[in-house]
Formats: C-alpha cells, sequence, structure tokens
DNA sequence: TGGTTTTCCGAAACCGGTTTCGGCAACAAA
DNA sequence: TTTGTTGCCGAAACCGGTTTCGGAAAACCA
C-alpha cells in the first residue's frame, strides 16, 4: 500500500542499515579515473536491486582513512565494505578484520605472503592474464625484445601484471632482461620518463607493454621527441580502456576492463557475506578484454636498427633539447 | 572517552539521519567525467567536517530518477538532496519541492521562466561570464567572425553560455549571425559534426568557442582533415577544464573549474539548509578560472581566405574521403 | 465430545538513543 | 528562619520499527 518503514528504525533493532560504503583516496597522482562513475553505476544498481544503499566517502591520507572507516563503523552507517586499489601490505585489510568487519577487495592483496588463514573476500580482473596475452600477441608480431612498464610497486595489481609479462617472455622462450623492465609508472609524465629510459638503452626493445593506460599515453611525446612512428618503429600496448585510447593517434591497443560489473559484482558479494555467507567463498576472478588499435604491429626495425634511428635523431636534435 | 552514538538510533528520535545523497543519472552520453572524484572528495570533505556523511545513487532514466529519489525519500536514507546537472525544466526539482525535501542544485533552472517564488538554493559558476571573456579575448586577438558550439539545450547551463556568447559579441559591437550557432554538442563526435558545419560554411569563423571541452576536442581530427592549423588557421576555446587539454597538441585554452569547491560548497549549504536556514538565502555563483595555451590567438587568414584554403584542401582530398 | 496441539493475532517488550519531566538540593530574598 | 526560585540530575516517556510472548481460536486426534 505505497509503505516503506523507514530505514533507521528498523536498523536500531535488526542491527543493519542496509548500507554499503566505500572510502575512496582523493590523494592519489592518478585519481581522475573516468570510469569511477561506471563503477558507482554498477554498485549502486546492485544494492538498490537488493533494497540497500551506497555511502561514499574519501580520505586524504593512509591514517584520514582508517579515521573515516572508523567513524563510518562507530556510528554504523555501513555495514560492509568495498576496498578499492588494494596494496600489498593493505592497512585498511588489517583494521577491518581485527573490528570483524565485512569488507570486500577490488583486487586482490599480499602478494608473495603465505595465504595461511585469508579469510578475504574479493573481486578481481586478472591484469596477469592480459599482460601475458599482450606479451604473447608482440611475440606472434615477431617481436623479441620487449619492454614493461609497471605501476607502483606497493599496489598489488603491480606485482602481478609484471608476473603476467614474465610468463609471457617464459611461454616464448624468450629471456627476461632486467634493464627491459622499469616500475612506479602511474601518470603520464612517469610514463614518459620510464619509456624514454629504456628507448635509450643500447638495445632498445621493438616493443613495450605498459601496466596502465595513462603510462602508456605517456609514452606518445616520447616517440615524437625521438622520431619514432608507434606501431611501425615501437610497438606500445596499454591496459585499463580509458575513452582517451581511442582519440590518440595512432590509436592505443589496450585491455578494456568492465567497470561497471566491477562494481555490480563488488556490491553483490558484499551483501550476501553481510547476510551472513562465507567470505572465502565470495570470490571472483574475471577477464579484461583486447582492444586491438594500430599503436602495435610487426617489428619493421631490429633492436640495434632502432638504437641507430634515436641515436641519429637524438644527435640531430641536441641543439634544440626540450626535455 | 570514545564513545559515539549510532547514528541511526538518534535519528529514530531526532528525525535527521544526518546524510546528504546525490543521484547520479549513469546514461548520459558525456558521462565520464574525470571530475566525479574531485567533486566527491569536496562534497565528502566537508560532510565529514560537520559528522555528516554522503550517500550516493544512480538512475538510469528520468522514470527511475524519481523513483530512486522516492525511495531515499521514503526510507528516509538522506535528510537533502545535491542535483546535479540541471534541466530547465528539471523534473527533479518540482518532485522535491512538492515533498517539502531539502535539495540544491549545482547549476541554476528555469531559464528563460519569471522567477516567480523561486526557493531554491543553488551553487554554480558562472560559465557565462567565462564565455563573454573567450569572445573578448578573441576580439582583443582581432577575430571578428566568431562562432559557438553550443551544449543539449535541454541543460540549463547551455543556454546561459550562449547567451554569454551573445554578450560578448554585443560588447564588442560585432552582429550575432545565427548561421555561426549552433547546438547540441555534447559528445567529442557531435563537436566534430558542429565545427565541420561551421567550417565549411561560405563565410566560416576564424573562431570557435565551445560550451565544453568534450565537443571543442571534436575539433581537433575536424582541423587535421580540413588541413588547418589550431590556433593559427582556426582559433578554438573550450570550457570545463578536463585535463585531457594539456594533452592535446596545441594545447586547449579553457576554463577551469573546480570541482572540488563545488562539491565542498554544495554540501556545506545543503547541510545548512537542513539545519533550517532559508533556502532563498543559499545560494552562490563562482568564476571559471581562463587557462591560456595555445589553441588561440590573433587571426592569420580572414574568413574568406580561410574559406578558400578548406575549400582547397576539401577539393583536393576528395579522392580519398575519410568522412 | 473432550483433550491436545497447532495456528493466528494482538499486546508487550525491546532496540539505543533523545527529550521531557519531576524531585531534590542549593541559593537568594524577605 | 521561611519561602520562592533556580539548577542539577536521574527517571521515565518517546521515537518507529522488530521480535517475542501469551492467550484465544481453530484444527486435529482418540
Amino acid at each position: 500500500m505505497g509503505y516503506r518503514p523507514l530505514s533507521h528504525a528498523q536498523a536500531i533493532r535488526t542491527g543493519r542499515v542496509r548500507a554499503i560504503a566505500m572510502v575512496i583516496n582523493s590523494e592519489e597522482p592518478d585519481r581522475h579515473n573516468p570510469f569511477l562513475q561506471d563503477f558507482l553505476a554498477g554498485a549502486c544498481e546492485a544494492a538498490s536491486a537488493l533494497d540497500w544503499t551506497m555511502t561514499i566517502s574519501t580520505a586524504k591520507s593512509e591514517k584520514d582513512m582508517l579515521e573515516v572507516l572508523g567513524r563510518l563503523v562507530e556510528e554504523r552507517k555501513a555495514d560492509g565494505f568495498i576496498l578499492p586499489r588494494t596494496e600489498v601490505n593493505d592497512v585498511r585489510v588489517k583494521y577491518l578484520r581485527e573490528l570483524k568487519v565485512p569488507f570486500i577487495l577490488y583486487g586482490r592483496t599480499g602478494y608473495g605472503q603465505a595465504q595461511t588463514q585469508d579469510d578475504t573476500s574479493w573481486f578481481d580482473i586478472s591484469g596477469e592474464t592480459a599482460i601475458r596475452k599482450a606479451v604473447g600477441r608482440l611475440v606472434s608480431f615477431g617481436h623479441t625484445r620487449i619492454g614493461f612498464v609497471g605501476s607502483d610497486p606497493k599496489f598489488n595489481y603491480s606485482h602481478l601484471r609484471r608476473d603476467g609479462y614474465l610468463e609471457g617472455l617464459e611461454a616464448a622462450a624468450l629471456p627476461a632482461d632486467p634493464k627491459l623492465i622499469r616500475e612506479g609508472a602511474r601518470t603520464r609524465e612517469e610514463g614518459a620518463i620510464e619509456a624514454r629510459a629504456l628507448l635509450r638503452l643500447k638495445r632498445p626493445p621493438t616493443a613495450i607493454v605498459f601496466a596502465t593506460d595513462l603510462a602508456a599515453l605517456g609514452c606518445y611525446p616520447v616517440c615524437t621527441e625521438l622520431g619514432l612512428h608507434i606501431g611501425r618503429d615501437v610497438s606500445i600496448l596499454g591496459y585499463d580502456g580509458i575513452p582517451e585510447c581511442q582519440y590518440v593517434s595512432p590509436g592505443l591497443t589496450t585491455f578494456s576492463v568492465d567497470s561497471q560489473r566491477a562494481g555490480e559484482r563488488l556490491a553483490t558479494m558484499l551483501i550476501q557475506q553481510t547476510r551472513g555467507e562465507a567470505p572465502a567463498g565470495l570470490r571472483e576472478l574475471s577477464e579484461a578484454e583486447l582492444i586491438a588499435r594500430e599503436s602495435d604491429g610487426p617489428p619493421r626495425l631490429t633492436s640495434e636498427q632502432l638504437a641507430k634511428k634515436i641515436q641519429l635523431l637524438t644527435d640531430h636534435n641536441r641543439g634544440g633539447n626540450r626535455l
């Protein structure tokens, strides 16, 4: 008859407010995530379908993060949490586990640590599989010297994607040259720095796989600067599927991540968990989808020829160095 | 002593849940807003400072929007609402006004309607002032034929920005040519269509002001296609200050909007309103900041010369028309 | 038909706070 | 000293639901 009980009135008796929360870190250098809206749409829709709501908060630092989580728990503004961007050593996980509050991770955690008594639930997209495929794709094009630019090692995904790169090399029986592996590129600018470092090597890679699209986009001005044609002189692959990939020239080949579905699954699984399901049973690994564009292809030059071309152009431009 | 009352227990007596909500439309074609996180950071921070929280929800259609709002009101999940992207005829405003629920607009509403008994509170950034300045800037560069590409007329800001354009022309005593005014460009692709229409005129504009950066970015491939050098053959200005402006070449001159402060002010003013302050007193108009880059400058060609150049290149390319 | 069990339904207790109310002590004025 | 006023503090009522409990009615069985 159109009657809806006041949610806080039921909460007082049931102990559940029928709300999940997510705290996002607002200080990150690569925080301009165009997919936040998609993610929220997925999560909100899933929550709405079960008559739950979604609370959102932001934190400016690690300390602030725990404070915000603590406040939400103590005031009981939420019954569970979605933790995005899991880190290798994640303080949020430790904190919430201790408080015995339900939570779910977007991404896995504890890279390299024994998974003893691990009872966390998570949803993740297998970046390692995608990067392994990226290497396989480059190998099938004929590349034999392939570089990798990773993201910040504090994030768990950074290690997984590097592992995917190494697995790809191993599957193709190619040696892993430590010189070809760079880490810590989160922004366009950092991506540019690492790309430049790789291309200025004595034996540069003819293809580079980037852990994120943003870092890969940083490679574009570097290639212009070095007089290289992306997709022919150097092949580039990214990961994330940000919209910009299709607007740069040549279009960036990347792996597209379905953020909306991620939000949807995370919200659904978290609510299941608050209803008593075992966290360990609530885990899901999904795949990213290859979006082939024009930034990669068969190598036109060998590593040696590439080095010579770069050397030539660098010497030539020495006068007007624009950093 | 570290004690915090359960928020829903106080809510049952006080009738207030100390939460504000925002419902975002997830179906929009230009929904990939990189500033959502900044906006949320501002709003959440302001809310947190007053010990409030922020609830978020998404809606897929206008009908869905009212349903979601209704649910949040009836279950009393929020004490007030932030309504982003106000439309000329905004159903949300009518609905919430009728329900006597506090709300605040991000943007004004009711363009062209008499503001009788208008008791809404809002925060907005004066797009019309920015666009007027844009026209003034182009005039001072020496442009006399300036085009305008507006956004979807259902949004209030679209009309305001067009008015700003007209005011700018009037201030410079330039005639307003209806042929130079286009509307309805929300995406890059739509921006490209309108830009092409303007540049293919018999007497094309030597400068174009776009109501949004996204539409302005659509002009870039069109200029490449027509063989025009942005910033010299044609001047371009955008509005919004999306990060991509600085990565395209030449960099897009635009007006930067402080989304974080917008979120902060909106949340603060909304909470004041729920505490009893009169909505009509809670209004604020802010300004966008000019970010000058290389996409605009003195006209190198007259409109006639520009038309000739475009004609020439179009004829030349007729064989390999790439749409 | 009588006794027992099941079902149904309304009343009461409860959840954890806020707010009101009343009683008592302290203080000021006469 | 008595009376009136103020201040303080603990008890009780209340908010709007959910859950429990008990009694009456209905159904079942011998």
